[in-house]
Order: C-alpha cells, then structure tokens, then sequence
DNA sequence: ACCATTTGGTTGATGTGTCATCCAACTTAG
DNA sequence: CTAAGTTGGATGACACATCAACCAAATGGT
C-alpha cells in the first residue's frame, strides 16, 4: 500500500503525453491513408510484407514469430485475408498440425501496389517531419525502451 | 505512376522500425497491465480520468474533444461504460439534444484506484528506461511530428 | 415564418485484438 | 512402448474502432 503515489513530475509528464499524443495520430492517420488508397489494413499490409519479403511461403508459425504476434491473432488475420484472397493455406507435409501460408498472385500484386505507397506516407508523415541527426535520436531512444521492455518481467 | 519510388535510407528505415516496434510493445504491455490490475480497458482509463480530471460532469461533445476522439468512437464507449456503471447519462435541459455524461462513485472509485498503478506501470516500462535528457528530446521530437502532421493535408 | 445547414448524438455493420479453451500431432522420459 | 508434456493451430466470446447513415434539435439567412 503506497501511501503517496509518486506522480511524474512536469517533465515527464510532458514526455509521457507528447509521446502517446504523437503515436496516436502518426498511427491513426497512416493507417486511415493506407486503408484508404490500398483496400488493405495496415495488419494486412505488414503480414503480406513479411511474408512476401520472406519468398511468399512459410510456415504458420514462423511468420508468427517473424511478425511478433499472438499465434491467435495470426490465425484470425490469416483466416479473414485467406477469406478475402490475399493468401492461402497449405497443408503441411512434415508436420500433421502444420500449415504454409502462402502469398496468392492477388495478395502479392497488392503489396507490390501498396508498398511504394505506404513508404510515401511515411515520409511525408513522419520521416519529412525530423532531421537525420533527430531520427537517429529516436531510433537510439526506441530501441534504449525495447532494451529496458525486454529486462522488465512482464 | 512513380517509376521508382524512393524507398527510405537505412538510417530512416531503422528509425521507423525501431519506433513502430517500440510503441507496440510499449503500448501493448501498458494497457495489458492496466487491464490486469485494475478490470477496466485503456479506454475506459483515459475517458475516466479526463472526466473526473474536469469535475466529473461534461457535455458529451466537450469530452470528446477533450479525449480527441471521434463522436462515434466515444459515444459506444460511454454506452459500455453506462452498462458497467462507471458513468450515467443525463439529459440537459439548455439544449434537447445533448447529454451530460457522469462519472459515478463506482466510476471515480474505479479511477482512483487504478490511477496510481497506471503511473507506477508508466515510470517502470517507459520513465525508467530514459534520462531526463532523453525523455526532454522525444518531447521535443514528438511534438515536432505532431505540429508537421497539423500542418499536413489529411 | 421558413427553409437550409450545422450540431449533438445514436445506431448497425464490419473488421480487428485478446483471452481462454480446445484438440490433434509431435516429442521425450522412463 | 507408453504416458506426460509440449507445440501448432483453430475457435468462440467479447471489447473495441471505424464508417456510413441517420435523426432531432438548434441556428442562421432571407
């Protein structure tokens, strides 16, 4: 029972809101832009480019991993990309339980057509926004917190 | 038709990755602690503590501004919440239309247990990680995205 | 006074994320 | 060989977000 709550001090607070405020919109409004010109959820993109970028054929649960999702997740998106095309399941020879996922012609057209896109929404969002010396600022400041995510239990 | 899209630099890439990466897990683990210890959603917190934050009784549209959500968004919140008694609903006799949405005890009771451990849980997975230095700079850069994103169309 | 527009707010459909649970197939200790 | 444990993956229930459409009350111009 902590009697007196440490609350963050102004500074910290200003970090802790300007960070969330920032990453909500920078997400909301790349995600509504992709969604809008691509037909496609940004989950559907960044599934699609891994898988595509991994030769368009992998195991369930590899792509899983290489996404770092929740198995369940994976399997519902892969069930409703499956459902609208975008990739298919296969059985999987070596393992009874195991399934390929695999990049239909349609699903790979799509990402080819999004991802040049997506990368000019990024830009024009995000990258146009810092300096060079600022965006190795925040990629050192992201991956010190991914560090320090990884030390922290749970 | 942009012959060869300008893809990112591997600084820019890396600053993006890292970035995107880092506000998943981040955001993630926060709001999956939050729902653990404390039985209400990120949602539900943050609608809770803008609320009673301004007195506990708003307009509706006030304080869906005051989240910077969409009317939409809030008005299925505010209805899940009136069901699990954190907040009522009350006309308003100025205008026919409106409403007053109020925080109940069970409600205010609800945020004041649960704020002191949502801050304990921001200062160990994000305040720690970081100097005070670092945490002033992505201040600084967060709000630099956020100025160029108003500036920028949709 | 009247019509058009704006504002406040709801609703329903659809897609998405999480959790808990389940099951079949593989693996390993004994 | 068999039982116990683990892994690959699916499923159903639920909370949440978004979009489009809708409606009624307020407002403003004529």
């Amino acid at each position: 029972m902590n009697a007196t709550p440490r609350w963050l001090n102004p500074e910290q607070q200003a970090a802790w809101d300007g960070f969330i405020r920032m990453q909500e919109k920078l997400i909301g409004r790349l995600s509504r832009r992709v969604q809008a010109d691509s037909r496609m959820s940004p989950a559907d993109y960044i599934v699609l480019a891994k898988l595509t970028e991994a030769g368009g054929r992998m195991r369930f649960m590899d792509l899983t991993k290489l996404v770092e999702w929740e198995k369940s997740r994976m399997s519902h998106q892969v069930a409703r990309m499956a459902k609208r095309g975008l990739v298919a399941k296969e059985e999987c020879p070596d393992d009874g339980r195991g399934s390929f996922i695999v990049a239909t012609p349609a699903g790979r057209e799509a990402i080819e057509e999004a991802a040049p896109v997506h990368v000019e929404h990024v830009r024009r969002l995000f990258i146009d926004a810092l300096t060079q010396e600022e965006l190795d600022t925040l990629a050192r400041i992201s991956n010190r917190v991914l560090a320090h995510l990884e030390k922290q239990p749970d």
